[in-house]
DNA sequence: CTCTGTTTATA
DNA sequence: AAGGTATAAACAGAGT
């Protein structure tokens, strides 16, 4: 196999000829990295961009070749003119619109660029997203290391790889000498072979699906990038602030628990949660309360709607124990805010930057949304239901705010594309809000009551009509109406309100029933969902005789065109935005939370960046959706403190 | 230490 | 005669 080393810029440029001279095109490439010496011992800080430097690039541009640059080993020579062959490679492939850029796993390459002022731009093409829009039902992919190179290589390639443990023998790849045959031929192997899983893939996807390869390139790859500058960036905290809350919530739980004690009349174990069997002992055995609801395993449920039940039904048998529930509900409460958002976000928070830089997994769920892990920042508390304001520990850096953009109503507007209900569509062609005309139904006030911002449980009521609305479109049973009313909202409406509710949906928007029954049917059919661009689901369970499981399934044919979509056109944006931003870096991309982006942006270019980003939003996603979209943005210096703003364009 | 069940936070 | 779906994370308890 040929693969060589290169010490200066010229070996380099012999070996890229026929790309620099356009006989090719596509160019994998890979990077290998270290810690600096500040993080030489501190476990993955070689995965850490703040942690770690390129220790040298591999590329390839034809099957069983490759190349390594090395440029930051420890031992032996690195190539020539360093900073020449970086300001090369950026300008001749990284920024080169004529070229496809190829990695396995962009993300992390992009992450390093970044790092280095470096945007790398479309056309790009992340094999790992590949894989996994491939692959991913044969090959059980789940997690990412499960589509590693690794991985791939032996099972399509029968070819085996060493591991990077195998070569490095637990040292750093700095410390590997560079001359070393097995250094290079380590290095390149990683660009070679994703070279030709891009080949391999694209092979697949021209014969069996061929609208994957459009989502794999002109949708993933560009995300994938976005990712890393995510990644890279993380959201700065206030860790005096969670410091400070930490303690508050300590005191409050231990009041809690003291209180609990005492109305219960003994000392009881209730651990950090309300969740111990010496807690579900004491209510269902000592107290003898009945059982109002079981869960999943039929067991009994002691969660908080079963809290809201005992409560009922000790108000009429046993009005001393109400206060317990509420208690319990309240120590649940804090007890979740503690771990989750205090200790848990706590942990998370890296010492080099001071900032929390979560893993995002742009296909990390079954219909196309992101995933956030370590720690999740997707689901901190809303301002509502958080007395701590968990969002306020995230902060803008000096000088820069927070700028918030959030689609709205992104789903529904999905739902009217698909259903072609007449009122929905022209709903919102004229530029109305379907949320307001459920409000006005479900709650039997005015229309001009149920838009109005400043009237009493404006919000709450709002919530629960998009509650309604989703479950609607996606299969809600009367029975489910009514439990979101009772537990989300304390309103207490008969199963045959309920059913009036869905009738008047149902008749409201009558293309909604017509789309439903003909998307079950064609998934039944064909055994998949799709989304607008046809990213597809596969529904394992479609035609299960359980009524059960068909059902669940059914409801899934219903949410990943939806769900899907909407998060096909976010990112869409991601891309255009992306397109923007070598010429706007005071825009700084720090999270995606499903139909909303976050970013932190200097602070006297936030109109300028607010115009740019609400443009790349609300443009049109693809040629034959035909309903406008609507990004609304918020300013702040806190997440949890952001206020709503105009944005002229 | 890992695994399952349950609960709860978000979109 | 009836479960909106998509996630991540924490705790509790049981088993290795």
């Amino acid at each position: 196999m040929a693969y060589e080393l290169a010490t200066t810029l010229t070996d380099l440029k012999e070996y890229l000829k026929p790309l620099l001279e356009g006989e090719t095109k596509v160019v994998a490439f890979d990077f290998e990295t270290s810690p600096i010496e500040e993080w030489r011992g501190v476990k993955d800080a070689a995965l850490d961009p703040h942690k770690a430097d390129i220790t040298g690039i591999s590329l390839s541009i034809s099957p069983e070749t490759g190349i390594y640059v090395p440029l930051l080993h420890q031992i032996s020579k690195n190539a020539e003119d360093i900073g020449g062959i970086m300001l090369f490679l950026s300008k001749e492939i990284f920024q080169n619109r004529q070229m496809i850029k190829v990695a396995h796993n962009l993300s992390f390459e992009a992450m390093f660029l970044y790092k280095y002022g470096v945007m790398i731009l479309p056309p790009v093409y992340d094999t790992i997203a590949a894989a996994q829009l491939t692959l991913k039902e044969e090959m059980g992919f789940r997690e990412l290391k499960d589509c590693g190179l690794k991985t791939l290589v032996p099972a399509l390639f029968n070819v085996e790889l060493p591991t990077f443990s195998e070569v490095t023998e637990g040292k750093h790849f700095d410390e590997l000498n560079p001359e070393d045959y097995e250094t290079v031929r380590y290095a390149c192997a990683d660009s070679d072979f994703a070279l030709r899983l891009y080949y391999r893939f694209n092979e697949w996807f021209d014969r069996f699906l061929p609208k994957h390869r459009f989502i794999c390139e002109e949708i993933e790859s560009p995300t994938a990038v976005y990712t890393g500058i995510m990644k890279y960036n993380g959201v700065a905290v206030d860790r005096n602030l969670m410091e400070q809350k930490k303690r508050e919530a300590e005191q409050k739980l231990s009041e809690l628990r003291r209180q609990i004690c005492d109305v219960a009349g003994r000392e009881l174990d209730i651990g950090a949660n309300a969740a111990t069997d010496e807690f579900k002992r004491f209510i269902y055995e000592e107290m003898k309360l009945p059982v109002v609801k079981t869960t999943a395993k039929f067991a009994e449920a002691a969660d908080d709607e079963a809290m809201v039940l005992l409560k009922e039904w000790c108000a009429g048998h046993n009005p001393e124990l109400v206060q317990f529930f509420e208690l319990i509900q309240e120590y649940r409460k804090w007890g979740k805010i503690k771990s989750t958002y205090v200790d848990g976000y706590l942990q998370h928070i890296n010492e080099a930057t001071g900032r929390i830089h979560p893993d995002l997994f742009p296909l990390g769920t079954d219909t196309g949304r992101f995933a956030s892990r370590k720690p999740n920042l997707q689901n901190a508390p809303r301002k509502d239901n958080d007395p701590i304001g968990v969002r306020n520990f995230f902060i803008a850096r000096p000088r820069y705010k927070f700028l918030d953009f959030d689609f709205s109503q992104i789903e529904l507007r999905v739902g009217a594309y698909f259903c072609r209900d007449k009122r929905m569509l022209e709903a919102y062609q004229t530029g109305g809000d379907i949320h307001s005309q459920t409000t006005s139904v479900i709650y039997k006030i005015p229309f001009e009551q149920a838009v109005d911002k400043a009237a009493t449980q404006y919000k709450e009521r709002r919530t629960i009509a998009k509650n309604c609305n989703f479950g609607v479109f996606f299969g809600l049973f009367p029975r489910g109406l009514q439990r979101t009313l009772k537990f989300k909202a304390g309103l207490e409406a008969s199963l045959e309100e309920c059913e009036q509710i869905i009738r008047n949906l149902k008749n409201g928007y009558p293309g909604l029933m017509r789309w439903q029954a003909e998307t079950k049917r064609r998934a039944a059919l064909r055994k998949y969902a799709e989304t607008a661009l046809g990213r597809r689901r596969y529904l394992k369970g479609i035609n299960c005789e359980d009524w059960g499981v068909k059902s669940y399934w059914e409801r899934c044919a219903l949410n990943t065109p939806i769900q899907g979509t909407a998060a096909d056109i976010l990112k869409l944006a991601l891309q255009r935005i992306l397109e923007g931003l070598p010429e706007r870096p005071y825009i700084k991309p720090l999270l995606q939370i499903h139909d909303e982006l976050l970013f932190e942006v200097e602070e006297d270019k936030v109109s300028e960046a607010a115009e740019f980003i609400k443009a790349c939003m609300e443009a049109v996603p693809f040629p034959e959706f035909d309903v406008p979209i609507k990004a609304e943005g918020a300013v702040g210096t806190r997440f949890g403190e952001l206020e709503e703003m105009e944005v002229f364009s």
